[in-house]
DNA sequence: GAGCACTGC
């Protein structure tokens, strides 16, 4: 037994499939066997050729049952001459040949193309005709968005001229899979929740990891995940590929990385259909007003440049909404019937300036060729003597000829009217969906966008791009888990991005606001994301994969320690992993507590897809019937920016007197649906409980949510969440038999108060506490709160309905900081709930003696009441409850009941009073001494240890009788929803 | 007395 573990902590896999001998073994032989399928080439920057041909392994060709350099199978696809015509023009067609044989004969490939290379849709082509998904095995495509899934599906589909049977995906609450479906593709999250029921995912003969780039979290956790499964299905004789690919060369985190990857993979290159864009650096960059940098910028465009769309990235809403208001008073335009005319013509466009300007011709610059340094710097100098404001790189277009100082008095020039169009991630979506259609009839296209502009969405005919260099990026606290939100520079990779989006339809121009010097101090790419936030719902994913040592995991790029050892800490607070055993030196401990196994509990809570906090309150919500609010709040408090945001300055008198409307009707449903006395208690989280329950009730429309402040979007997705997670806790206990009721009925106050313990529960380390009227001593603490990490105050946040009431006691669903500390999603919670449902978090003192400590029956424990203090702050706690801390003493206490007759119907005459047993060991008679000395050598201080202790060795009956047991009462399961939850409400 | 970019299960 010991030697098994130690095995398992020696091994250098982090991939444990401990109850597959086979699989076991294959990973500690990874690093050996299962990458050396031919010699790699490691062209990162050129395309391989194809007489280069790769040495090949007998064993991968017996696989496919043909020759490396040539598919024996083809499966012929019926494509129309129009998609055939259009396909030709990709210049990925062109290596088709080269992409496959650098599969046939590698496990792993890496294919870089940029955006308009045409490699998501072509390459599931190539394997489906090259006979990847011909007979039992199907092609995975991941993507990192939904919608990306879906038309991808579509758009293959469409090319293949296949049905959608067979050309799927899946998505999280849809999808339109069937037995058929040979090329499948899915969000990535969808794979990774695949991998937890068939790690090898025998399924997939191919997996395509799309956009990889953009190193989102799962996309990191899947390419650590399959670069162990490829070996291991090479071991089990059904090898799979796995191919990544990337928009960008920036791809050492996977192959120069021999912990991922021991054998370097090839990388292949192929290029990308996109239009040649000029970069325009500004000479000087502006200290802090980007803002009035990007009006000036978009004026001189619009009065001086040809037609075309032009697409501004800023960082927040309130930007966005600032800049369009600007412009729309510059470039008024009195909407008319041509307005609805979709078709736009180009010729009849009057552009005042451009048309006097001799239009020059646009000089060929790639935005790959300067994509790495800018290669202006000798231009700069020169333009410099000749302008100095701006610095147009390679181009002959001055934008400085015709300025009217336009920004002093912003007057308007309705003769230019400018269609402005605000974009970003929480606009809704038919207001979204705007900026995609034709502006109207003599008028120019603007589109003021945050970043969803620069990955998410794409918009067509967009001939110029103005970029402020900035995003707003949100930062966490890697200790307090506190996070706030910064404007910083972007990065050179996310800046070509940007640029990129200029040449979609033609050649383009991007006018960069700052100089090329700043540009070069970018850093080259933004940090993974998973270097950046908090992992507990990562770990626990991996965890569940039995992933124990998650340090040793292959990450592309690991998470920092820190972040590992808090979300470790957090997960065994809530009881989802077990706590490593506190005996041994610190340095084991703390090794220990980076690799601890998961627990039942735990195993529940994986199976839920939602944060740790939130799944351990879905798994103590079976008592009272609350799991349908449980799940309801769960879910609101998943979603995102559940109401209108109300904020944005207005375009108008008539806007802002609608904007003020809105908000005093948010803030009254907020009062109203958080309820009066104790239903109120449950603070913010109520008022999403009768959001939720209100909006269900009135079918979950678009009017409702538009009439009382919600996100119709939001809404939705909560309604699904819903679904899902009731899917989800029916599957683990199926005679909860819930269902989505949209006529749910308020819970009871009973309910609502267990409501709030659940929530304190699964938000043990987001405890807040008042500062009491002496412990004032600094005004800054006036209506300020303490918790156990924090040394400066927090605040309630001034939108929460809990904001006046100020309760002593409070748990919090996130602290965001801006000018000060704000805690947000408020609920009220009780001291006494503390110790009882929080243990982890409390320092217990010794067991009182008054009441005494006693035996319980149900549970077959001592039971004794302690006081305790809450961790790191010491607040006191009332005395409660509680199992009697492990020791000598439970022993005694143990003998004790036990004599007493407390376990069991039986009577003896004792020699002794069962008193007896709380004596001191020295005191002890021998005959109740070797009792003692029993239970302790058998570990038995309970009911079930004890009954343990006699079904192993029966002899040991005969240590208090020789008379039958005790009889077990009840059923001895301590079951996580059986748990007996909660203190007495009320 | 406020001001949050973007995504996935």
């Amino acid at each position: 037994m010991e030697l098994e573990t130690e095995k398992k902590t020696e091994s250098s896999d982090s991939s444990g499939e401990d109850e597959e001998e086979e699989h076991k073994e294959a990973i500690e032989k990874t690093a050996t066997d299962s990458f050396n399928f031919g010699k790699v080439e490691e062209c990162i920057k050129k395309p391989l050729n194809s007489d280069q041909a790769l040495p090949s392994t007998p064993a991968l060709q017996k696989a496919f049952n043909k020759p490396s350099s040539k598919p024996a199978v083809f499966i012929p696809v019926d494509r129309s001459p129009e998609i055939q015509e259009a396909r030709l023009k990709l210049p990925i067609l062109a290596e088709e040949q080269v992409i496959m044989e650098a599969i046939n004969e590698n496990p792993v490939v890496i294919i870089c193309g940029e955006t308009g290379s045409g490699k998501t849709t072509q390459v599931p082509q190539f394997l489906y005709e090259a006979g990847y998904a011909s007979s039992n095995g199907i092609i995975g495509i991941t993507e990192p968005r939904r919608v990306a899934a879906v038309s991808m599906s579509h758009r293959v589909a469409k090319e293949m001229n296949i049905s959608h049977r067979v050309v799927s995906y899946q998505i999280r609450y849809e999808g339109n899979v069937t037995d058929e479906t040979k090329i499948k593709f899915m969000t990535d999250g969808v794979l990774l929740k695949e991998i937890q029921k068939d790690f090898l995912l025998l399924k997939y003969k191919v997996i395509i990891i799309d956009e990889a780039h953009e190193r989102s979290v799962y996309t990191d956790i899947l390419i650590g995940l399959l670069s162990r499964i490829v070996p291991l299905r090479g071991k089990v004789r059904k090898p799979m590929k796995l191919i990544i690919m990337s928009a960008t060369l920036r791809v050492e985190d996977f192959t120069d990385n021999k912990k991922l990857f021991p054998a370097v993979p090839p990388a292949i290159q192929v290029d990308a259909r996109q239009f040649p864009v000029t970069v325009h650096f500004n000479k000087r960059t502006p200290a802090d007003d980007y803002n009035g940098e990007c009006f000036r910028k978009v004026c001189k465009i619009h009065r001086m440049l040809p037609a075309g769309g032009i697409l501004v990235f800023l960082t927040g809403q309130a930007e966005v909404h600032s800049l369009c208001r600007r412009l729309r008073k510059a470039f008024p335009f009195r909407k008319n019937k041509t307005e609805e005319k979709e078709e736009s013509v180009e010729e009849t466009r009057k552009f005042k300036k451009s048309k006097q300007r001799k239009t020059m011709p646009l000089p060929k610059i790639d935005l790959n060729s300067y994509s790495v340094l800018p290669v202006d710097e000798g231009d700069e100098d020169r333009e410099a003597e000749m302008d100095e404001d701006e610095d147009a790189v390679g181009s002959d277009i001055d934008l400085e000829l015709g300025d009217d100082g336009l920004e002093e008095g912003e007057k308007s020039d309705s003769s230019l009217p400018l269609y402005v169009l605000p974009l970003y991630s929480l606009l809704a979506p038919e207001k979204q969906a705007k900026v995609f259609r034709p502006p109207p009839l003599g008028t120019r296209l603007c589109v003021v966008a945050t970043n969803v502009a620069e990955t998410s969405l794409t918009i067509p005919s967009i001939k110029y791009v103005v970029d402020c260099g900035k995003v707003k990026k949100r930062f966490y606290d890697k200790v307090t888990g506190v996070s706030s939100f910064r404007v910083t520079w972007t990065s050179q990779a996310s800046a070509n991005q940007r640029a990129g989006r200029a040449g979609r339809t033609e050649p383009g121009h991007c006018y960069r606001l700052y100089s090329s010097a700043v540009f070069s101090d970018f850093e080259k790419f933004s940090p993974p994301e998973i270097t950046r936030r908090p992992v507990e719902d990562l770990i626990i994913q991996m965890k569940a994969l039995n992933i124990e040592k998650v340090i040793n995991f292959p990450f592309p790029t690991p998470p920092p320690t820190e972040a590992l050892a808090a979300a470790e800490e957090l997960l065994i607070a809530l009881g989802a992993l077990k706590e490593p055993l506190k005996t041994g030196r610190l340095k084991e401990l703390q090794r220990a507590k980076l690799s601890c196994p998961i627990s039942p509990l735990g195993m529940t809570m994986a199976s839920f897809p939602v944060a740790p906090r939130y799944a351990k309150m879905l798994a103590l919500s079976k008592q009272h019937d609350c799991l349908p609010y449980a799940i309801t709040i769960v879910s609101a408090m998943t979603v995102r920016e559940f109401f209108e945001e109300f904020e944005r300055p207005a375009v108008s008198e008539e806007e802002t007197e609608k904007l003020k409307g809105k908000k005093a009707r948010v803030t009254q449903m907020r009062r109203i649906w958080a309820g009066q006395g104790p239903f109120q208690k449950l603070g913010d989280l109520m008022v999403m409980l009768g959001a939720v329950g209100a909006c269900e009730y009135a079918g979950c429309t678009p009017k409702f949510c538009e009439a009382n402040g919600l996100r119709y979007k939001a809404m939705v997705e909560i309604r699904r969440l819903r679904g899902q997670l009731t899917t989800a806790v029916n599957s683990v206990c199926p005679d909860a038999g819930l269902f989505v009721d949209p006529k749910m009925k308020p819970p009871t106050e009973t309910q609502v108060t267990y409501l709030r313990q659940i929530v304190l529960a699964g938000l043990g380390d987001h405890v807040a506490r008042r500062i009491q009227a002496e412990e004032l001593l600094d005004e800054k603490w006036k209506y300020a709160y303490k918790t156990p990490l924090l040394d400066d105050p927090v605040f309630i946040h001034p939108n929460s309905v809990l904001f006046k009431q100020l309760p002593e006691f409070v748990v919090y669903q996130e602290i965001v900081e801006t000018t000060q500390m704000y805690m947000k999603g408020v609920s009220a919670i009780e001291s006494e709930w503390i110790p009882v449902l929080l243990p982890p978090y409390c320092h217990f003192g010794k067991p009182l003696e008054n009441p005494p400590p006693f035996y319980c029956p149900e549970t077959g424990r001592i039971r004794c009441q302690r006081p305790s203090v809450f961790y790191r702050v010491g607040w006191q706690l009332p005395a409660v409850e509680v199992d009697y801390p492990e020791g000598i003493d439970r022993y005694k206490y143990f003998a004790k009941f036990l004599l007493e007759g407390k376990l069991g119907s039986y009577k003896r005459c004792l020699l002794s009073s069962p008193l007896t047993m709380l004596k001191t060991w020295s005191k002890l008679q021998p005959r109740t001494e070797i009792l003692l000395k029993a239970l302790v050598s058998e570990s038995a201080d309970s009911r079930d240890a004890l009954l343990a202790a006699w079904k192993k060795n029966p002899k040991c009956k005969c240590l208090v009788s020789g008379g039958a047991g005790p009889t077990p009462a009840g059923p001895g399961s301590a079951g996580w929803l059986a748990r007996g939850l909660m203190v007495k409400a009320g």
